[in-house]
DNA sequence: TAGATTGTTAATCGATTAACAATC
DNA sequence: TAGATTGTTAATCGATTAACAATC
């Protein structure tokens, strides 16, 4: 087993893992090669079995790796069974989108609360969840010691929610705004999703398609 | 100027310098140097000249790059200005999240329409665009010649929605399913922005920040 | 001109792949 | 036992960093 820094390539695949884990799991596999997942997720037999090799030994030589329990160990080094106390800033059609489609809960999170100004929500519930005044977020951030705050407010409100988020002690944050949080130095732990970014990355390669596309010889038509 | 295949890490950043040229543009600011725009964005100075000099030489001894006419390289180098014709499948809270927070159209897509199986959106407009039945889909696509389609459906729906579009000769997904669409050999184009993966990075990240912390000596308060 | 900063080449570092002994 | 497949070491490959001549 390896020990010391694990680099982020493996810590950004170990999501994939899990997910691909869970749908095999429900497929009702109970065990699989490195190769064969390797297939299946489009990587090498090596990778996998280096990446998994830097946290324990989970598989059997001659066997594979039993899915039901690497899921479990996949799970854990995820955090997934700490309930890290979770709360959801901003429930617009993001925020609720958010809360909707993901299943906290099954997945080790414990979603405290979601907060908004917009006061036809706040007293109102979301998937199961109050929804309380943005003037109680301090608040409730220190008495229930949350360690997680997702953000989905617009662009103009996030880096000041950011910055009472981080004044209250908050350990990470989730930011859905499309922009930058200003908190690189705050010791605040952000997970920055934008999607613009996944749209600019997919038009760049559309583009290098077309491009190389252009100067083929046109794809035969004959060819399978 | 390098030539030959620009390595994903390369792509996955133009994203990023795109967002902070236009943040800086917007502030007024009309040159930079690799050195101020890598303590900005938390890069090497060495990384953005070897980055930008993948794509040509934008900048200029001793004065820095133009902020203007590089973030006008980077846009196009991503594809920007060339339109594609873009829509949207899946009306929930999501899919009007993406519609009403993303501006296509100042980046440079087309969004055309979006599609949704509810009948009590068919006719209305979402963030200024029809909405249409998905029996209307595949015509569509044809008809209008379609370049990128955005997946925002339910994971139930997603593949069957996938291999749809698949057949209609779709370029490019972006899926925002959360779950695989089946179509790796499909010769399709697939973005996935799956947050479930953000989140679970997130606590994995935190996790190992809390673990430093219970073994490490309590971090005095006296340090800055 | 002197100072600053690029574009690029060379050096270093890290990640992926290949190979194989260990063993279920 | 024979076959399969792991965990790990070594080899390769690629990406980042450092250095510096070119030049604005």
């Amino acid at each position: 087993m390896k020990k010391g820094r694990i680099s982020n390539n493996v810590i950004r695949r170990l999501p994939k893992y899990l997910r691909k884990l869970d749908e095999l799991a429900e497929k009702g596999v109970d065990r699989i090669s490195s190769g064969e997942l390797g297939m299946q997720m489009g990587l090498t037999a090596s990778q996998i079995r280096q990446d998994f090799s830097c946290f324990g030994e989970f598989g059997q030589q001659g066997y594979g790796y039993p899915v039901k329990s690497l899921r479990q160990e996949v799970a854990s080094i995820l955090g997934m069974n700490r309930g890290y106390a979770t709360i959801l800033v901003g429930v617009g059609n993001l925020g609720r989108a958010l809360a909707e489609n993901f299943d906290f809960r099954s997945n080790g999170f414990t979603l405290l609360a979601a907060f908004d100004i917009n006061p036809s929500l706040i007293g109102k519930r979301v998937a199961g969840i109050p929804v309380y005044s943005m003037s109680d977020l301090k608040d409730f951030i220190k008495l229930c010691k949350v360690d997680i705050a997702v953000i989905a407010v617009s662009k103009d409100a996030a880096r000041h929610v950011a910055a009472q988020l981080s004044d209250c002690g908050i350990r990470a944050i989730c930011n859905f705004t499309n922009t930058d949080l200003g908190l690189r130095d705050s010791g605040v732990l952000v997970e920055d999703v934008h999607f613009s970014d996944s749209f600019y990355a997919l038009s760049y390669y559309l583009t290098e398609r077309l491009k190389r596309e252009e100067l083929e010889p046109a794809p035969s038509s004959l060819e399978k």
